[in-house]
DNA sequence: TTGCAGTCAATATC
DNA sequence: GATATTGACTGCAA
């Protein structure tokens, strides 16, 4: 609908905002030939997040190729002829040789701002995020992430948190100087990093300047300058504050923020974070093992009994799910960096790092997917139940996936089944019920009905006979990978191999995870998330508590 | 409307 | 003080 709009009704390149005009920089590109069809699938991906760093660029940088010119020029303005279609290699080895140069990065941030400790890089797309490229790079660091060949995501964390470590530089300081996160998000990325072809374009971004900053060691030193000169504005701020007091910094936490413009009273509106008690976790645990996509009838019941907010209850599976899945990921990744030493590997593996987690929550799906497959029991206990039956293929038990939780419970205590909600035995009830003295009203998601069951039968084998073959279809993957799959796919193939130079990698690395395992994954999100939608669909049956 | 990716930012932990 | 965790939010797509 967007485009039809765009198309037939543009608006003059003056009237645009800068989000407005990235369509048309990209249809300029794409017209110029510098963005070959595959490479650039932006509709693939979910929204502007491509140009997203673009539109956040500081003027400075912005002018190099999104200047104030008809969009159309844009692409004149960086590279060359517009009507000569640069090929992409020749489009890449130019951004190549300017990314290869010394990124500015650092000197920008520097110059235009003192590595402020205390501003908050205002709310918008980072304004002073720092962009390791410079003036074209705006537009490049976008084609770069495009067309960038597939990047071992792992092993380029794995490099910048070793050179982070070696030379003391920490993650808030190079995740707002390089790549434009806050520490938190570095932490993440850097914990967690998911596999290319499963990062969205937006996605990518980070690991692409994170490969770029590796790539140039001078960026290590800059990185130190830029450090020191941040201990020397604070001690500055701090001296003067500590002698004039009051106006700077009493603003410390929250008001940095007021300061600027904000006519509201911010202090009171902020809310307090809410923090589940382990209980509560606890419950949603049980009740995610159950049925990772409640109703919101479910979920309903889990905010009143567990009393919480239905957003938080809302919030909690959707955080759930995303994590565990990336979990998965790196559980893929590490198994198949780690010589394929098999299933058996991965449980220590992931005890190393996930586990670590309290009561490992995060792990726990991850964990009993992929300790997985406990499969067998699941089938036993779940009788009926919906995914149960999908057990019944056997190459599928990856319906584990909810059981998943079990194995993670498991630890924390081998529950009795049943309990607390009195619930039945034969319930299929995740034996994991490590919860089972869970003082809290932990609501038991009972195993569907009859009702569902049959349809959950009905649908499981079909899914599990395609499996096999279709397993990347999986809903989880699907959602993520399809805008990957389809374009990186095909992209690295023809990438010229600039790329490769200037990304300083052999070729498409570790991606390549264990196929068996991501088939596994894949399709056993599929079967959970059929199975739920078909469940709730039925209504008939609610979960008893 | 729902689910998801990507983040932020508060808070917990090391 | 740095890093890890996690509830909440934004923006999209289906």
């Amino acid at each position: 609908g967007s485009v039809s709009d765009m198309l037939s009704r543009p608006k003059p390149w003056s009237k645009l905002t800068q989000k407005g005009r990235e369509p048309f920089i990209r249809m300029q590109l794409w017209l110029n030939g510098e963005l070959g069809q595959g490479v650039l699938p932006v509709q693939g991906q979910p929204q502007g997040p491509v140009l997203h760093s673009v539109t956040s660029l500081p003027d400075p940088l912005q002018q190099g190729c999104v200047s104030s010119e008809s969009t159309p020029k844009t692409s004149a303005s960086c590279s060359p002829a517009p009507e000569s279609p640069m090929s992409s290699s020749e489009s890449v080895k130019s951004l190549t040789e300017l990314v290869q140069q010394p990124c500015p990065t650092i000197e920008t941030s520097k110059e235009g701002k003192p590595p402020e400790p205390s501003d908050p890089p205002a709310s918008d797309s980072q304004p002073t995020t720092p962009l390791p490229l410079s003036g074209h790079s705006a537009l490049s660091i976008q084609e770069l992430v495009a067309m960038s060949p597939e990047l071992d995501t792992y092993g380029i964390t794995k490099r910048v948190k070793e050179v982070l470590t070696d030379n003391n530089l920490g993650q808030r300081l190079f995740g707002e100087t390089i790549l434009g996160l806050t520490q938190g998000s570095v932490s993440d990325l850097l914990a967690r990093p998911k596999p290319w072809h499963k990062l969205s374009l937006k996605g990518r971004e980070p690991f692409v300047r994170m490969q770029l900053w590796l790539n140039d060691p001078n960026n290590v030193e800059k990185l130190m300058d830029m450090k020191r000169m941040e201990k020397k504005a604070y001690m500055k701020r701090r001296h003067s504050s500590v002698s004039d007091s009051q106006p700077c910094e009493p603003p410390s936490v929250g008001i940095d923020y007021s300061q600027g413009a904000s006519p509201q009273p911010q202090h009171q509106l902020k809310k307090p974070r809410v923090v589940l008690a382990p209980e509560e976790k606890e419950a949603l645990k049980r009740a995610y093992q159950q049925k990772p996509y409640p109703s919101p009838k479910t979920i309903e019941e889990l905010a009143t009994q567990l009393n919480l907010k239905t957003s938080t209850v809302i919030n909690w599976f959707h955080n759930y799910r995303s994590r565990i899945r990336r979990e998965l990921f790196i559980e893929e990744i590490q198994a198949g960096s780690q010589g394929q030493a098999g299933a058996s590997d991965s449980p220590s593996a992931r005890s190393g790092r996930a586990a670590p987690s309290s009561e490992g929550d995060s792990c726990d799906g991850v964990e009993a997917t992929e300790a997985e497959e406990p499969g067998g029991n699941t089938v036993a206990t779940k009788s009926q139940g919906g995914p149960a039956e999908v057990a019944a293929a056997p190459a599928d038990r990856e319906e584990a996936t909810q059981p998943a939780e079990k194995a993670k419970a498991k630890p924390l205590s081998s529950g009795t089944p049943g309990q607390d909600d009195g619930e039945d035995a034969g319930r299929p009830r995740p034996p994991p019920e490590g919860l089972a003295n869970a003082p809290a009203p932990v609501p038991n998601l009972a195993a569907p009905a009859a009702g569902e069951d049959a349809a959950t039968s009905a649908t499981a084998p079909a899914m599990a006979t395609e499996a096999p073959g279709a397993a990347r279809a999986g809903p989880a993957e699907r959602s993520s990978a399809l805008p990957s799959t389809s374009a990186p796919a095909t992209a690295p193939a023809r990438r010229p191999s600039s790329l490769q130079s200037l990304f300083g990698l052999p070729e498409a690395a570790g991606a390549r995870d264990n196929p068996v395992r991501k088939k596994k994954a894949a399709n056993l999100n599929s079967i959970i998330h059929r199975l739920e939608k078909a469940a709730s669909r039925e209504e008939p049956i609610e979960w008893e508590f």
